[in-house]
DNA sequence: CTAGTCTTTTTTTTT
DNA sequence: AAAAGACTAG
């Protein structure tokens, strides 16, 4: 009998157990919201080194970066620093990771730049444009609605025509013309040697399907790997998985059906339910037992769940049976709403000292918080939001990351095209043509200083010119990097908007991220893939001042994490569920899904508000009805509260 | 060909 | 609120 350091058996429960010792072959984990899905990977992690398996092996694929290197740390306390060497990410930064490194094999030979989603919509819109698909009489859909059709084409694996029919039946006589359009989209890629998130799988995926070498290679190489919030995957992943595994069938993926909430981009909750058909012989182990919530809250959520139609069977239960019930709140209108959730939390860190920290505001869409937050303002409740607006859509953060790109990418066409259109005197056609110049020259940003004009902007581009040149002295210093761009960029910000010390602050911000950076692609690499989500979101400073925050998220950024008093905002139908799932069968049991994952969130108390007269500005009517998923509890595990003004 | 003004749209969720 | 698109004057 061997010995471990740690104490397995007594620190896990059987199942958990079972999870965590069970090394060989295919196992599937139904981890029930808050059932120590985490707890059970880092403690495998853990006990497969112990074991003696090294840990550059070991492949855990997660949905964050911060969830796997949370997990890695955790290991690394309870066993020692060899956890921190396991291979940890998202699909997307292991799929950039493997290619980079056989960047040839795909005819990369120059590396690639990573287009996020505004990228993507960019340079669709400049085909778009070229072909003058955007007239009045013809109405063809916009950059973001293709972008999305041929992202779900692809994640979902099937036909352009057959997206279109199943949710954009209007544009089913365009098919042809946007297939075309497609492969124009992906010529325009390899051209300039860019892939977006969909090709960063694709790729990873046909490399290990088509080359054996690599495949069996790779495969040898992690010789144990687990896949954490499968229930998000999507078919794409799900054969990534099984190639990876191909030598060993050695994989552990851990999900629950009833958490899976990324179906609008391909993800597919069936991809759980398959795995056991994808890998005969699984071992199926089910997490029960809930270590997070009180039994009234998880009453209340089985309940629920059993509204929706397809999935594992589970009952969560705790041991923790006391507790107060949920509360549904109805209350007139939002003004009300927002003024009962700080009397709420003010309350509750007076009288209970619950922290800030330990509570939430939940919601559907990033908006719906937007009256909340100027009440919390007025009342000085400091608090962090997730999700919405990503950071990287902001105008001057383009800007700012364009000037870098071209450092490293100079056949990045849209990044050139944006510098010179930030001049003066300089429109769409200059900017097109001047980079034209710059790409037929095939000789890197030098191609800049080949291009002779006498117009207008010429002084302009020679700032330009003197910039490229002292980076390029430069280029292993990044802080240094970092402060030439802002001092290029300033005068122009401050010309075009006007807010622009706000906006200088946001960039240095940015900026100053650089400095953790050796070099400037893993820094553009790592702003693609995984941006900052907010902008106060440098973890030092909020873990170690004694401010305590409190947490505003969207309900998709609220996924694994745990408060415990939870607020849900909006809970009406048109608001939560949205508006566009209301006669929707299929999205609004992932609307339903949705909410289990709001509710599952909270610890102690949890509070569900709806007001009931709204004026939606679409609809041009009013919603009154209290989101149907709760109206149809039964009434003895919910408390309905009615709040007149 | 660009700058400037006015109008429309955007928001469902994110790697 | 901010950004994209449409339109016009110079």
């Amino acid at each position: 009998m061997k010995s471990y350091q740690l104490s397995y058996e007594t620190e896990l429960n059987e199942a958990q157990y079972q999870a965590v010792t069970l090394h060989d072959g295919p196992i599937l984990v139904i981890a029930g919201a808050g059932t120590g899905k985490t707890r059970t990977l880092t403690y495998r992690v853990a006990h497969l080194i112990e074991d003696g398996v090294p840990p550059e092996k070991i492949l855990l694929l997660t949905f964050t970066r911060k969830a796997a290197e949370e997990m890695l740390s955790r290991a690394s306390k309870l066993l020692d620093h060899r956890c921190s060497q396991v291979t940890g990410g998202t699909f997307h930064s292991f799929a950039n990771r493997i290619l980079r490194r056989y960047a040839p094999r795909i005819q990369f030979n120059h590396g690639f730049s990573i287009m996020d989603t505004t990228d993507v919509q960019s340079m669709i819109n400049t085909i778009r444009n070229e072909w003058h698909l955007n007239t009045r009489e013809r109405h063809f859909p916009n950059k973001a609605t293709i972008a999305s059709i041929i992202s779900k084409s692809i994640n979902k694996n099937k036909s352009i025509l057959e997206i279109l029919e199943s949710e954009h039946a209007h544009f089913s006589h365009e098919a042809t013309t946007l297939i075309k359009l497609q492969h124009a989209y992906q010529q325009k890629k390899r051209a300039q040697f860019a892939m977006d998130y969909d090709d960063l799988l694709v790729y990873l995926r046909d490399l290990l399907k088509l080359q054996k070498d690599v495949r069996d290679f790779l495969s040898n190489q992690y010789l144990y790997i687990m896949v954490d919030e499968y229930q998000d995957t999507n078919i794409i992943q799900s054969e990534i998985v099984r190639l990876l595994a191909s030598q060993h069938q050695n994989v552990m993926v851990v999900g629950d059906d009833a958490q899976s909430i990324y179906a609008f981009r391909g993800a597919h909750y069936k991809n759980i339910l398959n795995f056991p058909k994808h890998f005969p012989g699984t071992t199926v182990i089910k997490l029960e037992e809930n270590y997070r919530s009180r039994q009234p809250i998880l009453s209340m959520t089985n309940a629920m769940l059993q509204q929706a139609d397809e999935g594992f069977s589970k009952n969560l239960y705790s041991k923790q049976e006391k507790g107060t019930l949920p509360k549904m709140i109805i209350l007139p209108d939002e003004d009300t709403q927002s003024r009962f959730v700080v009397e709420m939390i003010t309350k509750f860190s007076k009288k209970n000292k619950i922290k800030l920290q330990d509570m939430a505001v939940l919601f559907r869409n990033a908006f719906h918080s937007n009256h909340l937050e100027i009440a919390l303002k007025n009342q000085g409740i400091d608090y962090v939001k997730y999700g919405g607006l990503k950071i990287l859509d902001k105008l001057h953060v383009k800007d700012f990351l364009s000037l870098l790109r071209i450092m490293v990418y100079p056949y990045d066409e849209l990044s050139w095209r944006r510098i010179f259109l930030m001049m003066k005197n300089v429109g769409a056609k200059t900017a097109e043509k001047i980079t034209q110049h710059i790409i037929d020259e095939q000789i890197g940003f030098q191609g800049l200083f080949t291009f002779k004009t006498r117009s207008k902007y010429s002084a302009q581009l020679d700032q330009l010119k003197n910039m490229l040149e002292s980076i390029d002295q430069y280029i292993h210093d990044l802080p240094a990097i970092a402060q030439l761009v802002l001092n290029y960029y300033q005068p122009i910000l401050e010309r075009t908007v006007d807010n622009a010390p706000q906006r200088m602050a946001e960039l240095r911000n940015i900026a100053e991220m650089m400095q953790r950076y050796e070099e400037l692609d893993h820094y553009l690499t790592d702003m693609a893939l995984e941006p900052p989500n907010t902008l106060v979101d440098d973890e030092t400073e909020l873990d170690n001042a004694d401010k305590s925050f409190l947490t505003l998220s969207t309900i998709h950024s609220a996924k694994g994490l745990e408060w415990r008093v939870v607020f849900i905002i909006w809970a009406l139908d048109g608001r939560f569920p949205t508006i566009h799932a209301l006669n929707s069968p299929e999205s609004l049991e992932e609307e339903l899904r949705l909410m289990y994952v709001a509710t599952t969130r909270a610890k102690e108390r949890l509070f569900i508000t709806c007001p009931t007269n709204v004026y939606d500005r679409a609809l041009d009517g009013f919603l009154d009805t209290p989101s149907s998923f709760i109206q149809n509890l039964p009434k003895a595990l919910i408390k309905w509260h009615y709040i007149d003004e």
